[in-house]
DNA sequence: GCTAGCATGTAAACGGTTACATGATTAG
DNA sequence: CTAATCATGTAACCGTTTACATGCTAGC
């Protein structure tokens, strides 16, 4: 997931890992920044992979900067990571979230349309967070204030994403 | 994170392993099932803590049931960790949907407004997912069809939820 | 002079997943 | 008879966090 946001982020345009660093807190609404042991060690995994260059950029500031860019491989990998995300990657919101960040990066609509096919099918899944006797709770009987707010909450953003993923899907389709 | 889900559960009634992976599994809308490795070590490593008592159940099905049920020692670490959440279990959505769930376990509605203000709080905070010449991106402007939709999605469910803190807040208030 | 931000890195520890292992019961 | 579900457990691995370490620059 790390590494996709990496590899993500520098096919817009060569960083640095501090800026990385920067996009990826965005990116993730700031709940969860990225730490430096997890940060660098990735980087460096990837260009060991060959799939970034780096230039160190003396200068300016502190340490000196080492501009990553991605490379054909880079890119490649990318691509596959995009077309491919593995079920936690549709279903944990916080993974798909980052997937649809650069989604934009598949160059085929209907591969892209593919994708947030399959997260439609899970959001459409009927789902409950709790059940008695078997049977799932409904919000307004969940029991106590939180339960109810906790229900509440993920009844309008599942609405709000499965309308939106309908138009986006039907829009991708129209772009053949 | 996994052993308040734990906790949580075992507060309500003795449940066995298998019963406590169904309940959990639920609880995060199936996104992500616990799994074996990660659940059998975490109760053992809560009953040798003596927070949790254990009573095998011949029986019926396959392997033996061990029934699990909270000690006095168990319910107290509970209503520490509902109490004093930390920053990643008000930031995270999945995390501090855990927290919700088994709020109504501390015994105190001022203590339970607390948690609820230091989420609203953080909802409150400006945040942007993107950032352009460091301005925030507006979705409107995200410049792709996917950001776009991320955007949308993030924003309906901030204002469902902002709502629904400030209410309940309220509410507890109320009941002092 | 000091604090906050910029910039990079390593090592130990932690929490979790994946794969492996076993076996009984129930429904098709 | 066979697959799915129930039920528990271990070992190797993996990505990440936490803590440690360094040092420069800009603003108060």
């Amino acid at each position: 997931m790390l590494e996709l946001s990496i590899l993500g982020f520098l096919a817009e345009e060569p960083l640095h890992g501090y800026e990385l660093k920067e996009r990826i807190k965005a990116l993730s609404g700031h709940v969860r920044p990225v730490s430096d042991g997890a940060l660098y060690p990735a980087i460096n995994r990837l260009v060991a992979a060959g799939e970034l260059d780096q230039r160190t950029e003396e200068g300016a500031s502190a340490a000196p900067r080492r501009v990553l860019s991605l490379t054909e491989r880079g890119r490649a990998d990318l691509l596959d990571r995009l077309r491919g995300p593995k079920q936690v990657e549709i279903t944990d919101p916080v993974r798909f979230n980052t997937v649809l960040a650069f989604l934009r990066h598949l160059p085929d609509p209907a591969e892209q349309a593919e994708v947030l096919r399959r997260r439609l099918a899970f959001l459409e899944a009927p789902a409950s967070f709790f059940y008695r006797a078997g049977e799932p709770v409904r919000a307004e009987e969940a029991g106590d204030l939180f339960r109810e707010g906790m229900l509440r909450v993920a009844r309008a953003t599942g609405e709000t994403e499965r309308t939106w993923l309908r138009e986006a899907i039907t829009a991708l389709g129209r772009s053949r």
